[in-house]
RNA sequence: UCCUCGGUAGCUCAAUGGUGGAGCAAGCGGCUGUUAACCGCAAGGUUGCAGGUUCGAGUCCUGCCCGGGGAGCCA
């Protein structure tokens, strides 16, 4: 057994204690007779002090020899001090056993790299001090979305990744063998989910979804993760309740177990506290149509909204705002009609403030097997492929909702990043699949 | 797919059509509290690829390849 028994982020509790620690040569100063090693661990970076006091004369020598990212396992006592960098802990070295130099150059100083640069170097890059960060951020994110369905009663249902059918033209599925036909990957859980809401009341899927767009912006990945809840007797009032527990419980989670991180990577903490008290603002699609002509976008009624569009909205917002009542025509053919206006949707986009946009969309889904028959003519879609999901609407059928929350999207909201390249360990873009 | 900017040392970038440089990294040396440490020495080049114009091309032109930014696309 070699495992660790203490981590860098817990040396709080080892102060005046003698600790070891196995991880990676981060950076090495010295000042000819005090040399500093940084070592990191997976969950800090430590600074260890070595002095020809402290350690052997032998180990002193080679103590500032030791290329960046060899791996090392370091012992010392620690200690508290406040010159110290990252965790305000030092250890006082003495003793310490490379397990593998590096012979080559480590390709990522610790400087200014370009984008492709470090892309290519991801398997790397998620070494360095931000990148693991935001990857430790993501964790917390994807277990206080899963600790908030757990905890308000929704059961997990798992979506299926391969699909039969294209529904809406190939052009943004990615298609791939089966045997001796065709599947494509999923696009979204939904159309399964209101299948498990009618079995199970309240349901949710986590997982990955695929598109085959050619976007080339900074808020498109074609592999990107998503949570899909769905739930049976809920309406559109009901669904932003719950989206906005959700995301309200998201911010406030990370805010508890990550503030000193999120200041690390420039985040405003302060805007995200006052973003994170519900009620978020609601709007309507015509209210928002007329706000952003008032800003100068050249925008008519029953235009959909670009990027240009969200970044502007959201930047008159302090919190997240929820557009909802679109207009049928520009929304997908199993969103509910408004019974006020049938021209309406019931349907709802939540856009994060700060120029960030949309991260969920959802709504109420349309009940009627009437309704529901004619627009899927009207969308030109085959009927024959959407026989199992009008059956939810022969037997049983009940008013019922949910949304898709874009995990990479919120990730790249919380940490403030400008692109969500880098919300995802190793991100999937229409010119990039490596590493 | 379109628009736009770019590709020069391992990395980040300079270089009026006229001898391709600097900082950092790597190498060697110095420094007993460094914070992307600092100081000194030495080293580092098929200027993305192929053609063209010119006495002369990193620089201008054409094509291709690769990338950044943006647009469109986007249940």
């Amino acid at each position: 057994m070699i495992k660790p028994e203490v981590y860098i982020k817990d040396l709080e509790k080892f102060v005046d204690r003698e600790v070891t620690i196995y991880g990676w040569i981060y950076n090495i100063r010295s000042s000819g007779k005090v040399r500093f090693l940084l070592v990191r661990d997976g969950t800090g970076i430590v600074q260890c002090v070595a002095t020809p006091q402290s350690i052997s004369p032998g180990k002193f020598e080679g103590s500032d020899k030791i290329p960046q990212e060899s791996s090392i396992i370091v012992r010392g006592k620690v200690r508290k001090d406040s010159r110290a960098p990252y965790c305000g802990y030092e250890i006082e070295l003495t003793d310490y056993n490379v397990v593998s130099y590096v012979e080559r150059e480590y390709p990522i100083a610790l400087k200014e790299h370009g984008i492709d640069f470090l892309m290519n170097h991801r398997h790397l890059w998620i070494r360095s001090y931000q990148q693991s960060i935001i990857l430790r951020i993501r964790a917390t994110i994807v277990k206080s979305i899963r600790d908030f369905f757990d905890s308000n009663g929704f059961i997990l249902v798992d979506a299926p990744i391969f699909t039969p059918n294209a529904c809406e033209g190939t052009s943004t599925l990615f298609e791939t063998n089966y045997f001796d036909t065709k599947a494509y990957l999923t696009q979204s859980g939904q159309l399964y989910m209101e299948a498990a809401a009618m079995a199970l009341g309240k349901v949710y899927c986590f997982g990955p979804t695929f598109r085959a767009e050619k976007s080339k912006t900074r808020r498109h990945l074609t592999e990107f993760w998503m949570v899909e809840p769905e739930m049976a007797y809920y309406d559109l009032e009901d669904d932003m309740e719950v989206a906005e527990g959700l995301v309200s419980y998201i911010i406030e989670t990370v805010l508890l177990k990550h503030e000193n991180e999120l200041i690390v990577l420039g985040r405003n903490v302060d805007n995200l506290r006052k973003a994170s008290k519900r009620p978020f603002y609601r709007i309507k699609y015509a209210e928002a149509v007329e706000l952003l002509r008032k800003a100068g976008h050249d925008i008519k009624y029953g235009d959909d909204f670009g990027g240009d569009e969200e970044t502007t909205l959201t930047k008159q917002f302090d919190k997240p705002v929820f557009v909802t009542h679109y207009p049928i025509e520009i929304k997908a053919f199993y969103m509910k009609r408004d019974p006020n206006d049938p021209s309406l949707a019931l349907n709802m986009d939540l856009l994060a403030p700060e120029g960030y946009g949309e991260i969920i969309g959802g709504g109420q889904r349309e009940d009627n097997l009437q309704i529901l028959l004619e627009s899927i003519k009207k969308h030109n879609l085959p009927q024959n492929v959407f026989e199992w999901y009008l059956d939810l609407r022969r037997y049983g059928s009940v008013p019922h909702s949910g949304f898709g929350l874009g995990v990479e999207r919120t990730i790249a909201y919380i940490c403030g990043l400008h692109h969500v390249r880098e919300t995802i360990p190793f991100p999937r873009l229409m010119d990039r699949l490596n590493p």
